[in-house]
DNA sequence: TTGCATTTCAAACGCGTGTATGAAACTATC
DNA sequence: GATAGTTTCATACACGCGTTTGAAATGCAA
């Protein structure tokens, strides 16, 4: 019905305020003013402004893991149960890395608003956060079939640090382009996420480049 | 003198509930509370809360930024001006992951105070960081100086992913602990280093294994 | 001790925040 | 068109924040 337009126009100017300045920046005046809504509104139909952040995180986060857990199911139906491991990194940051960077118009406030919410973790958003680990686990499952025989401790930092390399790269675009004077192109949303994609699979499977351990290290105990 | 008694318990305090709490959450009266002194301590002292971050952030700033580069010129000696790129990387990421990770006896307030501020980004702190990119550069010189015949763009990148990755195993090391149930080590920081700079080498010089990209993209006309 | 500058202290101020209130406006059903 | 339910609105409340104040305490030279 009609009747949801303040409901909607409150989601739609949080997220964009969120997404552009941040939790704390933020405040509920701001964007009931930005909503053109009275102050009263967000109380009503939210409850409370954590609620709101909350469900705005909730359904982004369902959208996103939706979105990517598509481009994996599609990438191991492509490779009869076992995907190509560049497949997979790419399912898991292709979708937030072009909804982040890229063109100013097609940037959306949705994937700018989980970066934010990945960085600032506002408690209401913490509590939620949880589930992100078992999403998280699907990809290391497909890693996994991908490369049978691979190390599971490495398939783990490979995720680990794919997502640590997409994720600073929105976080910091702007010190990367500084110190590089404008060397690294960070308007090729493609060419980032080839990048990101391919450093990570050599995570994974480069090991041979890897600098030996000076000794044994403590290995933990678990017997 | 001992009249500078209260200036450092609040910077100590302020030092170690910001690491270990973020600005955010942090406010003047739990400063002063945990330094045992009066609340008008804090201004009288250091003017405002910001200017107290701020002093705070320039410290610690110049503290690890002087660390690094002690380790790089050792690195540079060893090689007679051409670093092994591989100590290049470690003297990056090596001194605060040293100090963020591992037994927790030896975890300083100080380097963890660093990851807060450049993660929560508050604004005292932001206006001072622009100085972190000519830092940065001294290192992107030595690694030219150490591989001369690399891509320039390259060694930004690779640059970039050493901080990524080190600066997120710090922030998210418990994500990674629960989603690999406890198969990443994350108390041996010796071989998290290792493993860091070995990508960050492999990003850098392991180029070969990289997907080549579909079409030549945009590039950006600079005439 | 006296006198003056420095430092501490309890208390309060002003402001912005999220939230609550109760009346007014609107909507839909009979 | 009267009525009950829903939604909007202006306004106010309570609270926590960083900061200020002015007096008391302390340190220190003469």
């Amino acid at each position: 019905m009609a009747a949801d337009h303040t409901r909607t126009a409150i989601i739609t100017a949080a997220e964009r305020l969120y997404a552009e300045r941040g939790f704390a920046d933020v405040t509920m005046r701001d964007i009931v003013a930005a909503a053109d809504v009275n102050l009263a509104a967000v109380n009503y139909h939210f409850g409370s402004k954590d609620e709101l952040i909350a469900e705005l995180f909730v359904t982004r986060s369902l959208a996103t893991n939706r979105e990517r857990l598509r481009e994996l199911k599609a990438a191991e139906e492509a490779g009869d149960g076992r995907a190509d491991i560049h497949a997979i990194f790419a399912a898991l940051v292709g979708p937030t890395l072009r909804g982040c960077l890229g063109p100013e118009k097609q940037r959306s406030d949705a994937a700018r608003f989980m970066i934010r919410a990945s960085i600032e973790s506002v408690p209401p958003i913490r509590k939620i956060k949880n589930r992100e680990v078992d999403h998280l686990k699907r990809f290391a499952a497909a890693m996994r079939r991908s490369l049978p025989d691979q190390d599971p401790a490495d398939i783990f930092w490979a995720l680990h640090f794919a997502l640590a390399m997409a994720h600073q790269t929105i976080r910091d675009s702007e010190r990367l382009t500084r110190m590089s004077d404008g060397l690294c192109d960070l308007n090729d949303v493609q060419a980032i996420t080839d990048r990101v994609v391919a450093v990570a699979v050599m995570a994974l499977t480069g090991r041979a480049a890897r600098a030996p351990a000076k000794e044994p290290a403590k290995t933990k105990a678990r017997a």
